[in-house]
RNA sequence: UGGGGCAUGGUGCAACGGCAGCACACCAGACUUUGGAUCUGUGGAUCUUGGUUCGAAUCCAGGUGCCCCAGCCA
């Protein structure tokens, strides 16, 4: 067992352990990833699971899958098998330590049985409001509950009859005995089990107590062999409980250790604002590409190591913070970069001319696959007498600076010829130019002048005849406030909802090897962006996603001259 | 006189008594058959007051600010 990480950067919990295993407080590294299946895996969960399995791996270590299921009325298969997919979609594997908290519900109830005869643990028959009241406030101290002092034989008899099913939902409580005055409010007497007539998804119906986290989670790792609890910050002022149940059943105790959640920017991390999402109609689902999720950032194009980049980037503190969307967006481009196939598509078709090419004649044009990756190879490209560009790389009256295609202005075809623009035909109810006719440079195949003359503007193009048609959607982020936590008097995060977070272009040209495009599969649209095929995508259909657009200079000179 | 936690450039993370550094963002330039990528460079930070010390982001004391906790959720 080494004392010091071997993967990744260090930092205040990797040297917390170090301090652990070199104080032989521990001899082994044993984390888990503990979700509650009442949602899908967003990019927050996904620190969690990057520290608590790279951790582990840091020091030779383990981690196991457990799931946090003492919830029945909020859980459901659906999500502990969409939340394995995600896992491992990340890249992490936990084996064959597939882990339920439920499956320890026979030893929490022993455990439970234990503490009552110890005389830490007693049946309140209290209703959840007059709990509230017996509990005090944040300045007051709460007040012993009336049937705080009852036996040990009387409170193991009604908690065995609460058990079998004597009582409905709430009637009574088992809670713990520790100080009603307790500064934290967390020891004021805490729940550990109450009454659920519910059924389970792993257990059915032969419950109908079910343990509080408070009382499960620490025993749970415990049974494991778990070393290092590893959990948010809200569990901070649970640490005291943690520590106590497991001192007063006398069983291995891990330590726990909280570190700082996950923000970012212009998005909401939180399950119940994103199901709120799901369930209005403001998405599509879960795996929305506008989403945080997992799933949505997978089908938005996000690799997973991107993703795993960025945790890793960000780091791990115990300090609020709000990272900026910006450095995932760089770190999806800079993996994208080194691995998508560049190909040539038009989002915004207008139709180019090329009024001296022979009409009927194709020729094949070589094109590099990726420059960043030689081993990547070449395509061939049809070229013919009509082509579509972007709309955006013409000009009839073309700013400063603007290197594109505009009347009597050359603009060179990427891989194809330098072309000259001669004129052009206007819809004048619309606005919109419709046809642009040029000529081309016969000398100049490939893009290559001979005559050495300077051409300072590249742009991307399809042949007409050979495109094929397709759907792109565009996204952006999903709120206009940089922390939608951070919402005005009387607004809610609904009331900063981008109404521009998704454009879909139904019209798009795209050259015609995209035809078959596998879904899921990763490109850069040159001077673009990267767009990954969208899961519903078809060789009748075909439908890409903007994962993220490349860095626009000419965007930021022209947006700058705006203001 | 509730309890707990946190303060380093715009953002995030380092520096563990010895020249405050890295990434992203920003700005400027070079290069360019992607206005992409790449390369170079500029600017910008230790919450505050006092103390200890030859020397403090780091140690000590006081202050200030921000976050979390009053579920039979996790």
């Amino acid at each position: 067992m080494t004392e010091s990480p071997t993967f990744g950067a260090t930092n205040f919990i990797r040297e917390a352990i170090a301090e652990d295993l070199a104080a032989g407080r521990f001899n082994r590294v044993q984390t888990r990833f503990p979700p509650e299946p009442n949602g899908y895996l967003h990019i927050g969960h996904a620190k969690a699971i990057v520290i608590d399995f790279g951790t582990a791996e840091a020091f030779n270590g383990i981690c196991s899958l457990r799931y946090d299921d003492t919830n029945p009325v909020k859980e459901d298969v659906e999500f502990v098998d969409a939340i394995k997919e995600d896992i491992h979609w990340l890249g992490f594997d936990w084996q064959d330590r597939e882990f339920y908290a439920s499956d320890y519900f026979d030893r929490l109830y022993a455990f439970a049985l234990q503490m009552i005869r110890m005389g830490k643990a007693y049946v309140d028959d209290l209703s959840a409001d007059e709990i509230r009241e017996y509990r005090g406030t944040l300045t007051e101290p709460g007040k012993e509950s009336p049937y705080r002092s009852r036996g040990v034989a009387e409170n193991l008899d009604l908690f065995e009859r609460m058990r079998a099913g004597e009582f409905p939902d709430g009637a009574r409580t088992l809670r713990a005995k520790i100080d009603m005055t307790s500064g934290n409010i967390n020891l004021r007497d805490p729940v550990m089990y109450r009454i659920l007539h519910a059924r389970h998804h792993r257990t059915g119906d032969r419950w109908c107590i079910y343990p509080m986290y408070d009382f499960a989670h620490g025993q749970s790792d415990s049974i494991e062999g778990v070393t290092h609890s590893l959990c948010d910050l809200a569990y901070e002022d649970h640490r005291p409980l943690y520590d106590w149940f497991l001192d007063q059943l006398g069983i291995f105790h891990p330590r726990q250790i909280e570190f700082a959640r996950l923000n970012l920017t212009y998005t909401i991390l939180s399950k119940r604002y994103l199901k709120q999402m799901v369930d209005s109609g403001l998405v599509s689902g879960w795996d929305d590409p506008r989403m945080p999720t997992l799933r949505g950032m997978r089908r938005r194009g996000y690799t997973a190591r991107a993703v795993r980049n960025f945790i890793e980037t960000v780091g791990v503190a115990k300090k609020e913070n709000l990272i900026e969307i910006s450095l995932l967006e760089h770190l999806v481009r800079e993996d994208l970069n080194k691995v998508a196939l560049r190909v040539l598509g038009v989002l915004d078709p207008v139709k180019v001319i090329l009024d001296n090419y022979p009409e009927g004649k194709v020729e094949v044009l070589e094109a590099i696959n990726n420059p960043e990756d030689p081993s990547a190879g070449t395509r061939d490209l049809p070229f013919a007498r009509e082509l579509y560009i972007d709309q955006d790389d013409f000009r009839e009256e073309p700013p400063p600076k603007y290197f594109r295609l505009a009347p009597g202005r050359e603009v060179r075809l990427r891989y194809g010829y330098i072309i000259q623009c001669q004129s052009f035909v206007k819809d004048e109810r619309t606005g919109r130019v419709t046809e642009i006719h040029c000529t081309y440079d016969p000398e100049t195949r490939g893009g290559y002048a001979p005559d050495g003359r300077k051409v300072q503007g590249t742009i991307h193009w399809v042949s007409a005849a050979h495109a094929i048609d397709a759907e792109v959607r565009l996204y952006d982020r999903l709120f206009t406030l940089e922390d939608p936590r951070e919402v005005n008097e009387g607004k809610t995060f609904l009331d900063y909802l981008n109404p521009d977070s998704l454009k879909v272009l139904p019209n798009c040209k795209l050259e015609p090897g995209l035809r078959d495009a596998a879904p899921g599969g990763h490109y850069q649209f040159e001077r673009k962006g990267f767009f990954a095929v969208d899961w519903e995508s078809t060789p009748e259909h075909p439908i890409f996603n903007q994962t993220v657009p490349l860095r626009d200079s000419w965007a930021k000179i022209e947006g700058a001259k705006n203001k």
